[in-house]
DNA sequence: TGCTGTGAAACAGTTCACAGCG
DNA sequence: CGCTGTGAACTGTTTCACAGCA
């Protein structure tokens, strides 16, 4: 029923917020590049700027974690690699199913980052009885009646959704009545799920509207900067049929 | 260089909070669906629902684009479709490149809700001689050095990467120059752009890697709950080998 | 009366600036 | 001395609660 309904209120002392989980990733991604070069420590400025954020936010975040640096020095990198993949919880790994094999659920089972940091495709599942059997990134694809003794038989607690809009709902509620309490969703709807679920939404032509949206800002600043009346000036604060609007006015 | 910079500091007036950008074309969704239902009004309350977030979010949202409802009814829904469509600026199209034909930009090209509201591929893009003029969703691959004419000629101002992560910064460098100024990145990596370029990006493994926070902070509490410690209590705020980390430490 | 629109309060996240440790 | 770690100030976002209009 709830539906952005993410985790628990950040209950005091063990709570790290949000913002900074999702940066992690980021740092970590980082620090394995420079673990791969044999880096041995960095400093809170160079680490920044490899992970595209600021100095300050990082250093506040790794307080989050623990006192993991070194003052007059900097941060360990194995160390910090360690650390922040145990915080992750990516020092166990996860199996996962995705749902849905079409075009993109195809590029997501080919994706190589997937099998590397902690997670595993533990099957491919489609609704569509042609693919069953084919093999896809080297795999077999396993028709949608076996979700729930795939989900079982793997403990499968992460799901990803890579099928149309319309069949998503009902897969998510498949998965989870099977088991699964974190679905990644591909498919461009808004999902429904109990609490104690945890979904995370991708989806691209949202990303294109934001983008848009400040394209469009730029091309009337210029127009401005030209003295023309940008696109979106003059917005009436009051509605009403002025000339503004095409015929989708209300009845 | 700067790396994570977007638009300006909202300036006054005229800016309406990213946070509210961001959920602007989840209400266009709903809003369409209602539409095609020919369903005529809206409650903030229907509509939250149906884009999954509460109604006082929704109505101070819509409060930034102006007084579009009527109190006591509701919001009209054609009204406010074209308000918003306005807003994100998708009442012009926008011709999109996308670079990097694998299987996620072939996916990317195959994916309808591009074409559908604003968008329109204008030119896939690879660098591999052998993709040249294979057909990829109804459209001959083109190969990258005609990447800045394709841009130039089309009015490109969007560009869509989905390189390896390898080539994305240079692939990022060359858009620019051409004259891109809104990159959607799916790269695993982090783009260095100049000032008044915005850069949105989406990744796979971020998203995994934060359900994998949440899934395993879940299993260390019913773990907690049976009365055993949860795999990160007790972190210690000084660092040091006690027992708690691998083979990793610091030299 | 039933809804929107919005100040004001509460909360979350970021940045500043510097104390304090190696 | 150079860097981390962190209170404190600030900025942005969400939620509350209700005045005010159709």
């Amino acid at each position: 029923m709830a539906t952005g309904r993410t985790h628990r209120p950040a209950t005091r002392s063990r709570g790290i917020p949000e913002a900074t989980v999702a940066r992690l990733p980021l740092y970590l991604r980082a620090l394995t590049a420079l673990s791969e070069r044999s880096v041995p420590t960095v400093s809170s400025e160079e680490l920044a700027a490899a992970a595209g954020v600021n100095s300050a936010k990082l250093r506040k975040d790794f307080s989050y974690l623990g006192s993991y640096g070194t003052r007059g020095v900097g941060y360990d990198v194995e160390y910090l690699v360690y650390q922040i993949s145990r915080e992750l919880g990516l020092t166990q790994d996860w199996p996962v199913v995705i749902v849905g094999i079409g075009n993109l659920g195809a590029a997501l089972a080919n994706y190589g980052g997937f099998a590397s940091r902690g997670f595993r495709v533990a099957a491919l599942i489609d609704a569509d009885p042609a693919m069953a059997g084919k093999p896809v990134a080297g795999m077999p694809v396993q028709h949608t009646d076996e979700l729930e003794k795939i989900i079982e038989d793997n403990g499968v607690s992460i799901g990803v959704i890579a099928t149309p809009a319309g069949a998503a709902q009902q897969v998510c509620e498949r998965l989870v009545a099977a088991g699964v309490t974190s679905i990644l969703n591909f498919a461009p709807t808004v999902l429904s799920v109990p609490d104690g679920v945890d979904v995370r939404k991708v989806d691209l032509s949202i990303e294109l509207q934001i983008l848009a949206f400040h394209e469009q800002r730029k091309a009337g600043e210029e127009a401005a900067a030209d003295g023309v009346v940008p696109p979106v000036a003059a917005k009436p604060h009051r509605k009403g049929p002025d000339g503004d609007v095409p015929a989708v006015m209300p009845a």
